[in-house]
DNA sequence: CACGCCGTTGACATCGTGTCAATGCCCAAC
DNA sequence: GTTGGGCATTGACACGATGTCAACGGCGTG
């Protein structure tokens, strides 16, 4: 009975990699915007109304495939960090490491993009949704251990808090790729800048802080916000 | 007939007045995607029908009060470097204009980072979004504007190209605020992070790399791109 | 006063979604 | 071997949103 019951269980989990196998396709070709229902299950050849089945509706598959992004996205990560020595050389690779991701599977980060987004309520969130969280915290966990590398090794200022800073610069490296992927032509053509001359050189901009002295030295230079934003 | 046909104008322009405030209502009610047509229609007093005489689509409605969220944005941005004397001062105003901007204008901010978060064919691109583009052309020059008054005040590294580096500015800092507005609550659960302090200490932290010393310097530092990414 | 233009509207066809009852299938029990 | 039950699977339906079109009505013009 457990033969059975596991063979019913594997052949249903089989499915369901069907279907999301089939929406990473259809994500690749049409994009978010114009896939549908219909285009998932032709795509997986099964009837549309199986997908209902498996999946509570398009957002909860799309987020089965994030889910999907993020580890791809954390395992370049680690694979960067762990070619490295310094904690710097390995803050850098993953920053290098999430360009390349970009470029190489630009499906999986716009998810990630989207994903990010989107306001993602506390408790107040899908099964779905917890698992993409998951991934990108471990993720952030092997920036943060990378920082704290960087800070034992004296490569990174030690002032630093290494969790707020592995946040900080995920937004800003993600901001940064987001804006040269998607202007990026614009701006090639306006002025003359490459795109990935931007990332890159962007990336060293960030590093430049992540050496440099600490910023209450010269508080000359560093002017506090005035607007009294909390 | 001047006065009437431009009595007519008038009256047409106030009318795609009328139906972008309806929109804009809307979006701070019931958000973008829970949006229809029918909902500005009703909010507009207007037959659903007339909405698609003076725009295309949503997606064209929508473009139309993103143009204003990008307005809206420029003005901070310029209002926030007037107020400062040194060119770091004043970028630092732009970025505390910006988080401003997050907080008091959300909807507008949203539709900003929908925008910046799609890809925009160089010439291939519609004349609205043309209008987004421009102005965003518009504050991206202000902020080169106030980097180039920073390395002339000696406020700011000069080595800096001024477009480039504030294209740079404002990947990384949309990145930051989109990411504490949407994950901060999350953040501030599982680490003890304000989302504030996250973003205030994020720009005092690119902060640094404007008046720190150029990369070339301690060469060391800072590992360049070991993937040979162009 | 009649004509015509243009702003405006209701109605229609189409498409995507989510649900439900009905079908077919496989296994287990008799 | 046959029958019954549970589960996977499906076609069909109802609903909602979109975009278009012909028809209506008011206003200025000849």
């Amino acid at each position: 009975m457990s033969s059975i019951e596991e063979r019913q269980r594997e052949e249903k989990e089989q499915r369901r990699r069907t279907i999301l196998d089939a929406a990473e396709t259809v994500l690749e070709t049409k994009g978010r915007d114009e896939m549908t229902m219909a285009d998932i299950a032709e795509e997986a050849r099964l009837s549309r109304s199986l997908l209902y089945v498996y999946f509570e509706d398009m957002d909860d598959i799309v987020l089965g495939v994030t889910h999907r992004a993020f580890q791809s996205m954390r395992r370049r990560f680690q694979s960067g960090v762990t070619q490295h020595d310094t904690g710097l050389r390995q803050i850098r690779a993953v920053g290098d490491a999430y360009v390349a991701f970009a470029q190489e599977e630009p499906t999986y980060f716009d998810l990630v993009a989207e994903f990010e987004s989107r306001a993602a309520d506390p408790e107040e969130a899908t099964a779905r949704m917890r698992q993409c969280l998951a991934e990108a915290d471990r993720a952030l966990e092997v920036m943060a251990d990378a920082i704290q590398n960087g800070i034992d090794d004296d490569s990174i200022r030690a002032d630093l808090d290494p969790m707020q800073t592995a946040v900080t610069l995920w937004g800003c490296t993600h901001g940064l790729i987001q804006l040269a992927a998607n202007k990026g032509t614009g701006l090639e053509q306006r002025y003359e800048l490459s795109s990935a001359a931007l990332v890159d050189e962007g990336l060293s901009f960030l590093g430049v802080s992540l050496a440099g002295q600490p910023p209450d030295a010269p508080a000359e230079t560093l002017p506090a916000d005035q607007n009294g934003n909390a």
